[in-house]
DNA sequence: ACCCAAACGGAGCCTACCTCCGTTTCCGGG
DNA sequence: CCCGGAAACGGAGGTAGGCTCCGTTTGGGT
């Protein structure tokens, strides 16, 4: 969906690349958004410096991998709003927006950040995930499951300010996010 | 409401926390959670070394502050029970606790530690602070604003979480938390 | 005025970030 | 095949902040 611009890398160059991502994911998994970088070089068996060179910032390795979430995310949105009616295609795209978004501690914060500011290098993949959830939440409007008077970047808040709490939630069950958009979509009152 | 046990401090002591503290406050109103503490200290006009005898970690600073407003919050609470019906009572606190949690980038993290962590130092206040809460919920619940099958936590989480998604927001209106709220309270849906 | 426990302060060690540059590796042309 | 140089590598080392340890200072009780 992104990459491959400019003249082809070299053969390790591409090695290294996969391999520091690779191990990023599972650090990041391990330790948090936050984890040691030299750790994440060392654990893909190349030096700090290659890491560097690759991604030269610690942003840049997390939207790397965040590029790929949001591609699939915006993948999964088209199929839902093919194959779904409207409001469930919205729960279940939220859902997984939730999913996609909490596989780390800190990510949250990161998929936060590129939502509503332009300059990222991520805002690509993400300003196409973002178009596709306001499409879907548009749809579940007209239909009548959802208030017109949301705002997608309203709607993107809460569902992220749900994933973020759910991140925080120790006992990491899929049942407590379903239990909290539920809760969210339905409203406390009553 | 808490402090003050053991054998009393001396006064030289005494004054030096004092100034940690303000100087912290406003260190991290300016930074967020994550200033340099070294930073704190010489604003404080004191050595590293007695920050970190007063608070040996962050987090101690942090709760330190953050009990003042917990016990903030449960005063607060305690005069909403006793002077307003229980539905905007419950809107009101809420409202309170959002802007306690959100007075400088970070701190809503924090605060979601301890709600249920029971080996903080700071879960006396925090339980005070909660129960208050608890009672304020399952009032509007009996007067039937809220609906009844929802739990503390599940209250709180969902606070915390716009609390957070607020926090996180550039533009720090009043307007946007009361918005956010309201769709929370009343649901996305319909 | 004297004493010593309490409190202070910062040198110094540690860990992690990031840069810079000498060395190694790939790969296309001869 | 091998050779040259561009591309990529790697890690030493400078920087910054966290935290500890211990020699020095000071409050306040007798």
């Amino acid at each position: 969906m992104h990459e491959a611009k400019g003249p082809p890398r070299r053969a390790d160059a591409r090695r290294n690349r996969e391999r520091l991502l690779a191990e990023a994911q599972a650090t990041f998994a391990e330790h948090g958004t936050r984890a040691s970088l030299e750790q994440i070089a060392t654990r893909a068996g190349v030096g700090i410096g290659t890491l560097y060179r690759h991604f030269p910032t610690r942003q840049d390795l997390l939207e790397a991998l965040l590029g790929a979430r949001f591609d699939t995310l915006t993948a999964t949105g088209r199929t839902l709003l093919a194959t779904r009616p409207p409001g469930p295609a919205l729960t279940e795209w939220t859902h997984s927006f939730v999913a996609a978004t909490t596989t780390f501690r800190g990510l949250t914060a990161e998929v936060a950040q590129p939502l509503d500011d332009e300059t990222t290098r991520l805002h690509a993949s993400c300003a196409a995930m973002r178009e596709v959830g306001t499409e879907l939440l548009r749809r579940a409007q007209e239909s009548g499951t959802v208030r017109t008077d949301v705002t997608p970047t309203e709607f993107f808040v809460l569902v992220a300010g749900v994933a973020w709490a759910h991140e925080q939630g120790l006992p990491d069950s899929p049942a407590r996010v379903a239990r909290l958009l539920d809760l969210l979509f339905d409203g406390l009152h009553r």
